[in-house]
DNA sequence: CTGACTGCAAATAGTTTGCATGACG
DNA sequence: CGTCATGCAAACTATTTGCAGTCAG
């Protein structure tokens, strides 16, 4: 979805498209990388003085709720956002160097998901899963550095 | 494991064994659900009058560093602990309405992510997947209380 | 115009740290 | 007895809420 049909939804659903959230959008719709609300205030600032971290916290409920975004769930417990590239069911393999963030489609795991319902008698909504590793570029920057 | 081989283990390396953390490992082993730090020290208070917020973050820490204890994060972003049954690379089931926790083995997740480390360069270092539901308790309780 | 939006300040939740006291081994 | 453990208080991080002023439509 371009930047512009993403405007024009927001317009649609009675959100107002106020100069602080268009920088948000922007902000997050040109990172590779998943981002925190601290790092989007950061970013944010750069282009738009004076913004407030609330409004980026508000913002980002909003553009979730929409299903514009991606929130992520890392390790250590806090969130973090990323254009959401794809409608469809997904996953994410997640470089734990720099952030980025690569989606993939299939995960295969009805069978797994109806055999676990089978023997437990659970009544199963949901699964989330996610790969952590390395991307090429951090693997290389990574074994220079060593050297 | 059994609750004593967790305590002479714990003395085995040099951590020594206080009433309030066998009052912590007695709770936890007990427990079919995962537990927040401040349910266990809710729970702990009652067996151990006085007991420390702090007491039971240190144990736990502990705990999770000897492979005793499972740390699981919430889709609300808050950990939760559960007595680690199994050695072996394994998951949860974990139900959304009582927090109890079912183990499984088999993930074949294998095939999938060599796949994806071939098509994105990744080098793929762990995964982790949960699937949530409900339990068959929970199930007929609700459908209960519907009536 | 006016209701939605913003930014400040303060509140909240979860967790961690510093430090003096206490008790396990 | 010495060292590690405890519990209090305070600090800290991430996030949420109340409110008065502001602005997009």
């Amino acid at each position: 979805m371009s930047e512009k049909k993403i405007l024009s939804l927001l317009r649609e659903k009675g959100y107002k498209l106020t100069p602080q959230r268009k920088a948000i959008m922007k902000t997050i719709f040109l990172s590779p990388h998943h981002l925190s609300p601290a790092d989007i205030y950061r970013k944010v600032s750069k282009i738009y003085r004076g913004i407030g971290l609330v409004t980026v916290y508000r913002t980002l409920e909003i553009l979730v709720k929409l299903g514009l975004v991606c929130e992520v769930h890392t390790e250590k417990g806090t969130r973090r956002y990323i254009l959401r590239e794809s409608k469809k069911h997904h996953h994410h393999l997640i470089c734990t160097e720099c952030g980025r963030v690569v989606y993939f489609l299939n995960c295969n795991l009805e069978n797994l998901a109806s055999r676990l319902s089978r023997e437990t008698k659970f009544e199963i909504k949901s699964h989330s899963l996610e790969f952590f590793g390395r991307c090429s570029e951090c693997q290389k920057r990574l074994t220079k550095t060593l050297k």
